[in-house]
DNA sequence: CTATTTATCTAGCAATGCTAGATATTCTTT
DNA sequence: AAAGAATATCTAGCATTGCTAGATAAATAG
């Protein structure tokens, strides 16, 4: 009799639905938009359904989250494929930029909202880790310190991001600003003595 | 009889003790702790008298923002005194995450939390703008572009401080993160062609 | 068929941002 | 100094939020 499991799946794709409606409510409307009574409408159940599946709300953001560290790695990986070297580099920060720049909300619920999510130390989330190493291979081939590079070069990746999302630094310079970060990242493994 | 001004004044003065308390809590209890009811009972007064000095609760924590920025004009400005070049770039580089590390509260009402302040358009506050020159001011003997550079640097070093704040970054490799973004600046005016 | 566990819901609490309408205070004018 | 006008402030409340206790319905077990 397969009705525990079939109560498992059941359990699993309910779960999956609050996570899909949090996730698009907040695309359209901003997370401020995204309440546990709202989510509760649009899945046809209670609210305290919800607090079966998670701990609280911060929890269900924290889901969205995670999906949004898949995709990030993924379009990552993607952007890497089929260049080498400057172009590698290039094209992954561009698609750093476009993904915190077209999924505005997706990327607040990894980097901006308070979650209980642990990174860089143990019991981080391997989606999380994932994401760290598909930038980490972009670098590796202009650097020996490849955990410090890899975290600046991400580090200055959010700040473009965050600063040009919130109106802070000029949307024209967008291309410039890359530029400088990519060639700093391609500078940082050659010679100390530079330009003569 | 200056009883006016008089009114005046203690208008002004009422108005500094909501975003001194404002900023008070925030620093010891976060944001969340800063709720207009509690506001009103720190400055003995009822509810509705802060919406007669700030249209709404985001408006005041835009006014501890305002004072931030002007905070961290001058601790940049005093990193970059007393020494220049490259020596500048790493103080003030340093000052700069001293400043949001130490702040946390401040740091995000300038950076992180939603306001309505404007940057990087006509209609700036000047205490934003001081910030940005401050940051200008050394970077400029490195390159031509010096508004791309500076942007640049400004969200390399925002970056690496929220993304060390919130733990996704290891704190023990601050300093090489730091002479990384130091050494791009540097490099960033010189020969395009570097190490042979 | 009954008893027990599991799933779900209704109803409500306490806290929040914000505001309407009432009241007290101060000023202006005679 | 007294009456009327304007200003300052308060009380009380609305609508919304996250979350939960306690009641009920459904599924399972004996």
């Amino acid at each position: 009799m397969g009705t525990a499991e079939r109560k498992g799946r059941d359990r699993a794709a309910r779960e999956h639905r609050i996570v899909a409606a949090a996730r698009a409510i907040a695309e359209r409307e901003g997370w401020d938009a995204v309440t546990v009574r709202r989510l509760a409408d649009e899945i046809e159940y209670s609210q305290p359904v919800l607090y079966s599946h998670f701990k609280n709300r911060d929890a269900i953001v924290a889901a969205v989250a995670v999906e949004g560290f898949k995709e990030l790695t993924a379009a990552l990986r993607e952007a890497a494929s089929g260049s080498t070297g400057r172009n590698a580099l290039k094209n992954v920060a561009l698609a750093y930029l476009a993904f915190a720049l077209d999924r505005p909300a997706l990327y607040d619920a990894m980097f901006v909202l308070p979650t209980d999510l642990r990174f860089a130390e143990a019991g981080t989330r391997p989606e999380l880790r994932a994401g760290f190493e598909a930038l980490a291979a972009v670098v590796a081939p202009f650097c020996v310190e490849v955990a410090d590079v890899t975290e600046t070069f991400w580090a200055a990746l959010h700040g473009v991001a965050t600063l040009e999302r919130s109106g802070r630094i000029r949307p024209s310079a967008r291309n410039e600003r890359i530029a400088l970060v990519v060639r700093a990242i391609v500078v940082s493994g050659k010679s100390r003595r530079v330009g003569g």
